[in-house]
Parts: C-alpha cells; structure tokens; sequence
DNA sequence: CAAAAATACTTCAAGCCTAAAATTTTGAGC
DNA sequence: GCTCAAAATTTTAGGCTTGAAGTATTTTTG
C-alpha cells in the first residue's frame, strides 16, 4: 500500500473507527447509568447483582464461582463480594460441590427465583424502550458487526 | 394493536432488542478490558484517566469539574477523586475561576499534554485494530444507530 | 508416593463509582 | 446590608473492580 493512500484512506478510517467507538461508550454508558437508577429505585438492587442473578437464572443447577466471573467477564475477586451480598440478602446460596473441595457451586434460592423474574420483566420492558429506534433489520444487522468485533479479537 | 399482535410481534423484537443489549454490553466491556490492561502495561494509567485527559486535550483552556462530569456521564465526586490523583502525578492543574470562588478550572499541565499525545496515538491503533472488521459504509450506519438511541431517550 | 505445578477460591490494598450530605460562595429580593 | 435559595465542589459511606498475594486442594510428574 502507497503512501498516498495510506494519508487518504487508512488515516481518516481508523479516526472514524475512534469516533465509533467513543460513541458506543457514550450509549451503553448512558443505558446503565439508566437501569442502575431504576434497578436502584424500583428493587433496591444494583447492575452488578442483576447481571449475576441473570447468570444464575439461566443455569438453575448453579455454576462455579470461576464460570462466573468467566462469563461475566469480570475479576474472580469481584464475583466473591457480589455473592457475598446476595447471599446475605438471601437471594443466592453455595453448596461444596463433591469431589473438589476447592470449588463452590454458587445457586438462586427460591426466594432469589421470583426477585429475579420480576426484575428480569421489567429489565426487558426497560430495554425494549431505550432501543425503541432500533428496528428489526437493524437488530440482526447490529448484532452480527458485533459479534466480529469479538470473533476477530479472540 | 390486537393481542394477537402483541403476541406475534412485540414479544419477539422485545426479545431481540434485549439481545442486542446484551451483546453490545459484553463488546464494550470486552474492549474495555484490553484497553485497560494496554493502559496500564504501556503506560501506568487506567481508562478513567485517560478519558479525562482526553476530555482536557480536546479543551487546552481548561474545563470546570461539573462539565468534565457532565461530559463524560461520571458523577461529580467520582471525578474529583480522579483529578486528586492526575494533580498528584503532576498531568493536570486546578486554576481559580477569577469571579467565581466556588467553581475551579482543570487543565493539562505541559508533561500532561506530552503524556496524553503518546497514550493517544496508541489508543487510536489500539481501537482501530480492535474494530478492523467494521468498514467504512457500517461505521456510519452504526454510529446513526446508536446516536438515535441517545436522541430519542432524551 | 512425595514434591511440584496447577486449579479454585478468598483476601487485600488501591482505585473507581454512586447518592446523599456538607461546605463554600454567589445572586436575588427585600 | 441581610436573608435565603441556588450553584459548584468536596466529603462521606458503601459498593464495585482490579491485580496480586495467600490458602487449600487436586493433579501431575519424577
């Protein structure tokens, strides 16, 4: 590739590909600062708890302290405090898995079941209405581009 | 709208839209890891650093601490605990407003203006190589998407 | 089988983040 | 000038987050 066209075509792309970026931040940024205020007022609950319990919700057989953190994308460290809390709010509890005393399957308690179906309706409901403008097309078209982006990056 | 409708209808792009959510909160977090880790290898800074001193490079007069709040959609004491630490590493100064003993100015110091130009080029890379997949027609169809999301939510 | 390496998790220190309360200063209205 | 609401920022308490170090257990390997 030339010189030329590294001035007028690579240059002005990557400044694009930053303005893209900045912009996704921007959304989803200001999507969260939208659900953590509502998660706040309407459950008392936080992003963190929820995207743990959404996890948890999926797999009722419970996961691993490490499938966690691994899945949410997410510090080991971190996966303990959340659990720490949900636990003590009674919405999550460990049971030693048999056969590896190092591990702990971490699952919902009926209690934490029904909490989580009713954040998870409105959760929906909130989502489904900030991205009203996002049409059917757009959706899979969106979707595909993103999931590229984390293909290609490994 | 018939219930049939409803059913039909809204049920599933609700679904998709959740989807795509939950998509696009998993590449930002994604890219957000690898940019932190670049960050703190090559140069011993953190991303919420270096958003602000991005914020201070676009403003070489300076900014006050409500707009860089404002701006970056981080609370106000958030970022009076970041700008402790960039005065502290000697990057940014606070500037008295003349007329004005309540408000204070932030701005780059000259090695805070050097220091941001080497961490910017490499962002820039590092963002351009991140999103290589996305090309030039869907950068600005994506950037039309997410731009009507904040539009419309006001 | 005993030593070493790997795995699963927790703890720790430091930084990021929020909402709410506190502090200081400004600007109106009297 | 005085009073008081509004504005700009900091402080505070509590939670989230990371990377690194620590503990216990399991697996590998010599």
């Amino acid at each position: 590739m030339s010189v030329a066209n590294e001035k007028l075509e690579d240059q002005p792309v990557s400044k694009q590909r930053l303005r893209l970026w900045l912009q996704m931040l921007k959304t989803t940024r200001f999507i969260e600062n939208e659900l953590r205020e509502e998660l706040r007022l309407g459950f008392q609950s936080t992003l963190p708890r929820f995207d743990v319990m959404a996890m948890l919700d999926r797999t009722r057989e419970g996961l691993r302290m490490s499938q966690l953190s691994k899945q949410l994308m997410v510090s080991n460290g971190n996966v303990t405090g959340i659990i720490d809390r949900l636990v003590q709010e009674g919405f999550v509890m460990r049971v030693q898995v048999k056969g590896d005393k190092r591990a702990t399957l971490v699952r919902l308690t009926p209690k934490g079941i029904e909490k989580f179906a009713e954040m998870a309706a409105e959760h929906e409901r909130w989502i489904n209405e900030h991205l009203k403008e996002i049409d059917e097309t757009e959706i899979g078209h969106f979707i595909d581009i993103l999931s590229k982006v984390r293909e290609e990056d490994h």
